[in-house]
DNA sequence: TGGGCGATTCGCT
DNA sequence: GCGAATCGCCCAC
């Protein structure tokens, strides 16, 4: 079994660590699945929570990197991210896909569908399937109800633009496995 | 204290 | 492809 990823992964800069948690394992409550897509956000970035500073809905990414940060989305859904560098800089990754492995009865129970590839394919969808709500705002990451562990082998990351801001749109902090069907949708196909 | 808005999803066209 | 659903957060009044 991979080992689990602790808090030092996490306070490293969050553009090395957005790439390295694509292929690794993420568990709430013993379901969960391979991280195939995620979009990193820096602090000194338009787009980010944390840039116009500490308030009440982004307080925990100002807080230790390796823990959780949950906010709402649209009034509708919960958004998953682990916060990053958390030395005097505010930063997180957005968790967008998962490739649902484990407890896939439970998450087809909680979305109330069966398509196993729309399951975890987008960041509302997947903390739904999770289970991930504000109440697992704030916890360590290496601590129940999560599980994190590393990715087992080394394999292909592809990049592009974020989806769903308006501002640092160019930014190209969308990273995802390569090939994987479990996308909330595809990257753009690279040109020259 | 209130209006505008959003790191989305889903169903209908 | 487009727009509604839906509500907590945030800042301006």
């Amino acid at each position: 079994m991979p080992p689990r990823l602790t808090r030092s992964f996490f306070d490293r800069p969050v553009l090395k660590v957005a790439p390295d948690l694509i292929g690794a394992i993420l568990l709430v409550d013993g379901v969960g699945g391979v991280i195939v897509e995620v979009e990193a956000y820096h602090h000194t970035d338009p787009a980010a929570h944390s840039y116009g500073g500490k308030t009440r809905r982004n307080a925990v990414m100002f807080g230790p990197a390796g823990v959780v940060y949950v906010y709402r989305s649209y009034g509708i859904h919960w958004c998953l991210n682990f916060v990053c560098e958390a030395e005097g800089s505010a930063s997180a990754v957005l968790i967008r896909a998962l490739e649902p492995t484990q407890g896939i009865a439970a998450m087809r129970r909680r979305r109330g569908m069966a398509d196993e590839r729309a399951l975890c394919s987008g960041p509302g969808k997947l903390a739904e399937a999770l289970g991930v709500t504000h109440k697992h705002n704030g916890l360590a990451l290496d601590r129940k109800p999560f599980e994190l562990r590393a990715r087992a082998q080394k394999l292909e990351i592809v990049t592009g633009p974020r989806i769903g801001i308006s501002k640092a749109v160019e930014q190209p902090w969308r990273y995802g496995l390569k090939g994987s069907r479990f996308l909330s949708r595809p990257f753009p196909v690279s040109r020259r």
